[in-house]
Formats: C-alpha cells, sequence, structure tokens
DNA sequence: TGCCTTTCATAACATGGGTTATCCAGGGGC
DNA sequence: GCCCCTGGATAACCCATGTTATGAAAGGCA
C-alpha cells in the first residue's frame, strides 16, 4: 500500500551524484541547521520578493506558480523531500513565482551567501548542487516539450512517471501505490488544461487500467502503456553525471 | 531597416550583469581562442553525444531541439550572438537535444573542463555564467507559462517580443525591423501549434497592425499591444542581479 | 451531529486549432 | 532564362479540449 511521508535531507539527494567527503555533509548539515515546520498552505516566498533566503524541503510537498492579472494560476515546479527550492531564482533580483506549501512539512530556511560559501570550498559540492539544478530545469523543459507534443492522456501519463520515478529516486521504498497531495485541480495548473478535462481523462485511462488516482494517492497499474503513452525517457533523470568533468572526483556509491 | 548582422562575444554579454575585470576578460578571451565558421544547417551536437564541448555564438543563430521517434520536433532554445550554448546540458552524461545552425554563423567550442577552470578562479564569472544560464532556462519557463494560458495570438506575440528584447540587450542598434531567419515552421515547432496555424495567426495579427513578418525579417509595428495581448514581462531577462549576491563586487557599467 | 467548503463526476454545447490538400511566390543553382 | 525546392497562403472539414452548469461525495470544523 502507500507508503508513510519519509524524512529526506538534502545530501541524501546530492550523494546520488557524488560520493560526499565527510566536509561536504558537514557543509551540507550547517545549511539544514534550522528546520522548520511549517502548515500546509503556507507561502515560503512570493513573486517579486528578494530571493535571500533558499530552503531545502526536508519533508512535505510544495511547488511554484506563476499567478498571471486574471488571476489564473500555471504550476512550474514540484517539489519532493531532498528537493533544494530556490536556486532557479537565485540571481534574479526578484522572484517570479510564489512558492506554497502542498502538505504540512519541515523546511530548512539558509541565507542565500551561505550557497557561494560553498560554492567556494567545495568543488564536489558545486558540482552536485549545478547537477541538481540542471534536473529540476531538465524536467520543466521535459514538461514542456510532452505538453507541447501530446495529448491529455499523455500528459497525465508523462507527469505520473516522473512523480514516480522522482519519488523512487530519494525514496526506494516507494510503491506502484504512493501517496500525492495534488488535486485534479493541481493536475489541470501544471499541465495546462482543465479540471474537467483533468477528471475526464482519469477516469478513462482508470477504465483502461492505466493508472488510479484517489484523493490522497496515485496507484500505478501498468507502468510499460504509461511509458509507451507518454514516450516519458527515465534517463532525463539520470543521476549520472557527465564523465568529461569528473575525472579526478570520487564517484558515487552505487557504481 | 534591418540591420546588418553583428558580431558579438560572451564577455559583451556577461559584463551586462557584472563589470569584469581584465583578468576575467583574459579568461573569457581564451574561451574564444578558436572561432571556427560554420554553415547554415551545421550540427554543433545532437541528442545522445556526450557533452565535451561547449560553444559561444559569435555570429549567426542557432537553435536546439528535441526529436520524437515519430519524428516531431520540438525546438529549446534559439541562440544569438553572444550566448553560450551547451550549459544546459553540461553535467548530464548525453545531450537530449540536436543543435543546429539556423544561419552560417561562427562559433567558438571550448572543451567543458575550461569553464570548471574558470569557476575556480573568478567568482564573478561565475556568478555572471550563473545569470546568464539562469536567464536561458527563465526563457524557457516563461514560454512554457505563456504557451499554456494564451492562445495563439498571445503565443506569437510574446515570442516576438522574447527576440526582440533579447536581440536588443546584445546590440541596442536594433530596431523595430529586424532580421530574424526563422520560418514559420520554425515558429511552429517553437510554439507548439502547426505550421498552417502559425501561417493564419500572422496574417490576422499583420491585418491588425501588430507585426508584420516576412521571410527575413520581422517589423514590430504596435509593441504597446503585443505587451498587452501576451503579457511578456521584460523583467523576466533582466540583467540586474540579486543585490543580496553581489554585495563587494564590482556592479555593471550601466549602474 | 450537522454545516460548509473543497473536490470530483458528468453532461451539453462551443470553439480553437489540427489535418489535409492545393496553389502560388521566392530564391538558389545551373 | 529555366527548374526545383522550400516556404507561405488559403480553404473545408473535424476533433480534442474548453466552457458552463449541476449535483454528489469527502473532509474539516464547531
Amino acid at each position: 500500500m502507500t507508503t508513510a511521508p519519509h524524512e529526506v535531507c538534502v545530501s541524501d539527494n546530492l550523494m546520488h551524484f557524488l560520493a560526499l567527503s565527510d566536509t561536504d555533509k558537514r557543509l551540507l548539515a550547517e545549511l539544514e541547521q534550522s528546520p522548520r515546520s511549517v502548515a500546509r498552505g503556507h507561502m515560503l516566498w512570493e513573486a517579486a520578493d528578494t530571493p535571500h533566503t533558499l530552503y531545502t524541503l526536508r519533508c512535505g510537498w510544495a511547488y511554484s506558480m506563476h499567478k498571471s492579472e486574471s488571476g489564473e494560476e500555471q504550476v512550474l515546479d514540484v517539489f519532493i523531500p531532498g528537493d533544494l527550492m530556490g536556486i532557479r531564482e537565485l540571481t534574479f533580483p526578484a522572484h517570479s513565482t510564489d512558492v506554497v506549501m502542498l502538505t504540512e512539512g519541515v523546511v530548512c530556511p539558509f541565507p542565500a551567501e551561505r550557497l557561494l560559501d560553498i560554492f567556494q570550498q567545495s568543488s564536489s559540492l558545486s558540482l552536485a548542487i549545478h547537477a541538481a539544478a540542471a534536473r529540476q530545469q531538465a524536467i520543466i523543459s521535459e514538461r514542456l516539450v510532452n505538453i507541447l507534443r501530446h495529448d491529455a492522456r499523455a500528459r497525465i501519463a508523462h507527469f505520473v512517471l516522473e512523480l514516480y520515478f522522482r519519488l523512487r529516486r530519494v525514496d526506494p521504498a516507494v510503491e506502484r501505490d504512493f501517496l500525492v497531495p495534488l488535486s485534479q485541480g493541481d493536475f489541470s495548473k501544471l499541465l495546462g488544461m482543465t479540471k474537467v478535462h483533468v477528471s475526464r481523462t482519469l477516469s478513462e485511462m482508470e477504465s483502461q487500467n492505466l493508472l488510479r488516482k484517489t484523493r490522497k494517492a496515485l496507484q500505478i497499474q501498468d507502468v510499460d502503456r504509461l511509458l509507451a503513452i507518454s514516450s516519458f525517457d527515465p534517463m532525463k533523470l539520470t543521476d549520472r553525471l557527465n564523465p568529461a568533468l569528473t575525472r579526478g572526483l570520487p564517484t558515487a556509491c552505487w557504481e
């Protein structure tokens, strides 16, 4: 059945890329010194704020979204435990998204300059953080390609697989049936369609034994067909780094 | 009238963010040591290649695209002179896009490790390069939001403004009427619509005196209405950096 | 317990944009 | 000058998805 919420820290995330030295782990642990419990709906930052604080997400889910003047909302990122939030917007004078907790959770805020310190102190960590940031962006680019080229069924299939693989990456205990705190409305804001059509399409997919979505959980019934429908490529989220960059650096434990 | 092609180097791009020291300029100049003329249609890299080489684009245009098994093409980035090509995919073991020259041009290839050297040698340059990379990604994210929320007219308006502001940034001589080596088919691959509909919509927009696109050039007739239609926000491409990061660093010349 | 809000399901209808096809114009090569 | 080839315009038709509306189920809260 669905697994219970899991506590993950950034180093659990980053060590997938490279083996981290004790110094690296200590640097990361400093970032996560001040965990803070936040309620569902809590806003970590708002569009137009200056990004002076970054967050690691230790437990719970969050998302970032654009609000247009007309009040429409477009979700850009979904954050899961272990994710680093805010790097995308770090170099900008102002945030362009709101970031809101989707569930209650625990975040660790730290000042942006700490990241600069890290960049100066550890090239392994710099690389791992860049890799993590690049993968966050790759997720968005993939979503763009997917959305532009495919119909509603494929969009949903793609996104569901994205979630599944991302969750399993940081918590291998995740099964085919897992907790997802996203409503159909959230799906619609992510995938650029109306919630009515999300509902229609989910019903259709359920009747085809592809997947089943309830209020709280998501059950993947046929990974292979979902992969085929969506042409999702798990490699796009790979933990493997470019070998041209890692000469001389310690490799990750899984190798 | 339309302006002639312009030669730009990366430092012309990066110095918009921060004042570059002579050392910084020298480091960048080293990257651009080996300019190479390439023909229209030349492929700089292909999906599945390992990213060992980055390029600066000194002159001419290029784009990167995904090809799906079914042969559909989705354009992700459009590169203009001064752009750094390949950072997005740098940390991945394989490229996910093809990059093709849209015009003849001049590129400067350099090995990926040089970038690592730069990161270690100059924190100003690191920051400027990160900022440039973040803006490339922001362009894609903006396009995603725009495409999901708006109809064909707004998509085109948005993209046209994106081009206009990006070109003017590196070459202030660019006027309302400028050269664009993109066909309607290219527009369609960028914006996720058919070329037939691009044609329909361009005709409509021309009849409304919004803009006029010919084979080679693009003429913006009514910036204000285009801005209104597309809710394009030039701030999303700002050269201004996050003040929380630049304490102690020299500011850009325009400040 | 009952109330109230949010989420989900479903139906009837409207439409933007996809599909396919044909023709025309421009531009490069010879 | 002629030929091709690519790019662009236009039309007729159709379908996936948006729109609007309504009711029911779920879940929080007093």
